[in-house]
DNA sequence: ACCTGAACACCGTTCAAGT
DNA sequence: ACCTGAACACCGTTCAAGT
């Protein structure tokens, strides 16, 4: 009710939730999800690695504080200028961004569809999907629909960018994989053949919103 | 060459790969994923945990091998007879009960999406996006589209399922869940609390193919 | 109330040594 | 060629002790 003891010190170096998220943000950003140890965020930090523990549960919590703070900065504004259509496009974008400049997100959303920052996304979604003049019982079926392909295709960049860390660009790693592909046997793959040259100049982002496109086509018919 | 060089011994007992795989399988259908250590492993087949490390990599390509042994198992025979959206159906459907039996592969298949596994669904997709008629350019896109539709949802049921593991019956724990979207604040959540009741009672293979049919409507009109 | 940091109970993986 | 199992280099988490 007083002052002083509510806020610990002057400076910005008292421990506090907020400072936590920021700091294993960082460390996720440079070192990507493995990076991410009480350690070595205590050591940011300059703590102790229990002291963590005062302010976040535990791994999960962090991770997920984490998430949701990096969805909610790429959560597009006024979208309720936008057609429905149009907002599904934007909120989606606007996840795949976040994915984009923050790989870890991507794993962590599918890793964990639970956490508030997919119940945020999913929110977003159910609003447009009602505004869309769906009927009551296919809106469950129409928002998750979105929803998961966003967390499945969340899952496949994850991955991708994770194994993009080995010093090697994208598109070479990518050309990498497609190698991989080749050396299957073609009697009995013969799609991946055909979709392998695809895969190291396709663009992620085109393929991101073919696919909310080609939903978006479905729920028009089901109207 | 000659002979009993080759094969080790006259019991099932030498430790080969695809025994390791399957005691890897039954540890995690049992104990679920968190179970499957080498410890365990080695002590279920009665050796050293480093004796696995000479017939498998590494725990990735043990759980990968793991995988792809069950959805192999549950790939739907002669697809041929059936027109291509029912064959996709299914594929899906197969996906789907591999998950149902086994939760873990739905993490494993949703974490490792280059994984054989996932390969091996890409290509019975492609199959049939090519004898629906799409042209080249969309084939990528609408096969990856059911793709990571389905990988979504895979990681949502391996969550789902995890959560069920203590003790509670999978309605009891998704009431659990959907009073917690219950807790979230009406305003700023009207889509979760209208759709919250229906979790405890919707059906995951129902809302599975639901997705897949406005996927599949969604290509129809592409053509 | 908040922080310290050693200690606990684990991991996956390696590797010298055996057969 | 294949197996053993101790050892290594880590983890997340706890907790008595401090301030």
């Amino acid at each position: 009710m007083t002052d002083s003891t509510q806020r610990p010190g002057r400076r910005g170096s008292a421990l506090s939730k907020d400072r936590i998220v920021q700091a294993a943000i960082s460390i996720l950003d440079n070192e990507g999800a493995a990076g991410l140890t009480f350690r070595a965020l205590a050591g940011r930090l300059k703590t102790g690695s229990g002291a963590i523990y005062w302010h976040v549960a535990d791994k999960d919590e962090l991770l997920a504080a984490a998430t949701d703070h990096v969805i909610a900065k790429f959560e597009p504004q006024d979208v309720g200028r936008l057609s429905p259509q149009e907002a599904i496009r934007a909120l989606a974008l606007g996840v795949f961004d976040a994915i984009d400049s923050h790989p870890w997100v991507g794993a962590q959303l599918s890793g964990n569809p639970f956490q508030y920052a997919v119940l945020r996304i999913l929110e977003g979604l159910g609003t447009q999907v009602v505004a869309l003049g769906i009927p009551e019982k296919g809106r469950f079926n129409a928002a998750t629909a979105l929803l998961s392909f966003m967390l499945g295709l969340a899952a496949q960049y994850a991955v991708a960018s994770h194994h993009f860390r080995d010093g090697s660009d994208r598109t070479t790693a990518l050309r990498a994989v497609a190698a991989k592909w080749m050396e299957l046997d073609p009697e009995q793959h013969p799609f991946i053949h055909q979709v392998a040259p695809l895969l190291p100049v396709h663009d992620d982002r085109e393929q991101f919103m073919a696919g909310i496109d080609l939903i978006l086509a479905g729920i028009d018919t089901s109207r």
